[in-house]
DNA sequence: AAAGCATACAACCGCTTCTAA
DNA sequence: CTTAGAAGCGGTTGTATGCTT
């Protein structure tokens, strides 16, 4: 049998609508099986992330809330990349969501930090015109780094990993590491109270001495209960 | 006004894990 | 217990849009 292709790309407005109308059907587990059945010329795999990433009713959509983004934050500092359990504490966002915001706005704070981190800037923490900061000697050949979250990497991108580290060497002291990083949410962290955190994942939690970022935000707070 | 660059986000790919037979 | 297919996950890429020069 000739099997039809199978379309790629951006989803159309039917295709969606089609894909909504079959899922409520269905419902969303047999993801082969609702491809197959729609109609669709898309693979069920296609379908299911279109349907998690974008169909979903529970969805929120738009900007992230300054809660949301010291969740993202503090959670990777605990999990590292693991998008889709970081976004089952944010209800209403999305693995994909949450990966895409921590590529762009926290590398865009990394750079900053790294800025005021380079010997060549000194003491002026944002040296308006500082001549060109060596970015692009970072050397490349690292394997992906723990916090480095992949993609395109232009010449003029920091590498995360050596960032990161550069802020680890840079000293224990969770003030300035916190205020550094993310400035404006983190002051707004430290006297909120926090999301509630399960039995499961506070057992599951391993505080590597090491880590400032750990041992600051949870020993600070100690999940009262 | 236009070209080039940066950013944001949707979607795909490939590997891993789960589950049912 | 084994295995094949389905589902889940993280990484990567493509592209539309906004911004800067």
């Amino acid at each position: 049998m000739v099997q039809e292709e199978t379309r790629k790309g951006p989803w159309t407005e039917q295709e969606d609508a089609q894909l909504v109308l079959y899922v409520n059907l269905f419902g969303d587990r047999r993801w082969d099986f609702i491809a197959k059945v729609s109609g669709l010329k898309r693979t069920g795999k296609s379908c299911r992330l279109r349907w998690v990433n974008y169909l979903h009713p529970d969805l929120k959509r738009g900007k992230m809330t300054p809660h949301e983004e010291r969740l993202v934050l503090e959670l990777h500092s605990k999990w590292g990349n693991r998008w889709s359990r970081i976004a089952r504490k944010l209800p209403g966002r999305t693995d994909n969501e949450i990966k895409n915001y921590w590529r762009t706005h926290m590398r865009k704070k990394a750079q900053e930090k790294k800025k005021a981190l380079s010997p060549s800037s000194s003491s002026s923490s944002f040296s308006s015109n500082s001549p060109t900061i060596e970015f692009t000697s970072v050397t490349k050949n690292n394997e992906c780094s723990f916090y480095d979250t992949g993609g395109r990497k232009n010449d003029f991108e920091v590498d995360m990993d050596e960032i990161w580290k550069d802020i680890e060497v840079s000293e224990g002291n969770c003030n300035i590491l916190c205020q550094t990083i993310v400035s404006p949410t983190w002051d707004f962290f430290q006297d909120s109270s926090l999301w509630p955190i399960d039995k499961e994942e506070q057992s599951k939690m391993v505080l590597p001495v090491s880590d400032h970022f750990n041992s600051f935000t949870f020993y600070n707070q100690e999940m009262t209960g």
